[in-house]
DNA sequence: CGCCGAGTTGAACTGAATCAAGAAACGTGG
DNA sequence: CCACGTTTCTTGATTCAGTTCAACTCGGCG
């Protein structure tokens, strides 16, 4: 209960009292495995911070299942563009192992925002650390061998691999799962 | 002069006084072709609105230039997770082509922010803005081929091609240039 | 003229995808 | 607690997209 206020002080500290007022904006829930969150083509609604277990947002291409994001517990998950930008969103959001997680709503987020400026504040510069961490992603996209992405990843998440199905993670990595299978053994 | 101002306004309202202050707090300055903008390990003080030309950020992976983002007309260039986290930079920002630019200086952007609630909330509004960019673009690269990435960015930036070099679009293409040249005659 | 950077073309190579078949692990009901 | 089917993971053979390295063309400019 308290990982998410410490999340949030990483970023921006928050008086006592906006603290208490995140606390209320937001609710606590838990989720059994494979449970879909967010539908494709429907705006979305809510974004999701991971108390405990694991969840994704997930797209098709031609058929097949591509992982764009993974959360293990501290992190957000959510189809981020369409419920910031109220567009019909492209992706999935499901959580993969059970989960206990935290709502927060639209509507009831943007009204944090508003009322007070401290919140706000907080609210833009979560929102530049989360550009920095896409730019980090995108980086090591850009121009590593699946092999040195896993070892990115592994090094980083080390429980993700005994968590998550490989077929996620490896199209999370942009590879398939016969290359990450081979790849795994070799390392 | 007012193009900065229209980009602004697609993203939130901004009141007459507020768009004053804002250009009073931001440079218009010409740049010859070339010119390095932001050195590498160094915390980025400056992001960049084009007016006029193309810049881009670029880092180097083992000996080879590999760019980042490129920016024409209407689009804001620079060491944004560098900028906003203040942490050296990995990238450097450098002009292509001849350019006018708006200098946002970070202590005079920040005091923006704070002066004023519009102000902050436009920065909040931006800054998710520029989320769903990188979101779309991270997406792109995740399962695309070279081509159709080439494809989904002449439909987008046509003139690129025109007016930046091959193998400064290549690597952003996340491919050789070698493979872009092939990729373009079959097209 | 001749140089120089930018782009093209060719041939060989390679990392990863694809297709296909098994093996292991997992959960559910009997 | 075992038997079953289902999903997850591995392994193998082949193909293919894209890289690498090298040579060559083209246009501009001192």
């Amino acid at each position: 209960m308290q990982s998410i206020i410490e999340t949030f002080r990483q970023i921006g500290e928050l008086s006592k009292k906006n603290e208490e007022a995140l606390l209320r904006a937001i609710k606590r829930r838990e989720y059994p495995p494979r449970t879909i969150l967010q539908k494709q083509d429907k705006i979305s609604d809510k974004i999701y911070f991971v108390e405990k277990g694991s969840a994704r947002t997930y797209y098709y291409k031609e058929g097949k299942d591509i992982t764009y994001w993974i959360a293990l517990e501290n992190d957000f998950v959510g189809s981020m563009s369409s419920f910031f930008m109220r567009e019909p969103s492209n992706k999935i959001v499901e959580t993969i192992e059970s989960c206990i997680l935290w709502d927060f709503e639209y509507e009831k987020l943007e009204a944090l925002f508003s009322s007070n400026r401290e919140m706000e504040k907080t609210g833009r510069l979560y929102a530049n650390y989360a550009i920095s961490l896409l730019e980090k992603r995108f980086d090591h996209l850009h121009f590593n061998s699946a092999k040195d992405r896993y070892e990115i990843l592994i090094n980083r998440q080390p429980e993700i691999i005994q968590r998550v199905p490989l077929g996620m993670i490896a199209s999370y990595l942009g590879i398939t799962q016969e290359t990450l299978s081979r790849i795994r053994t070799q390392v």
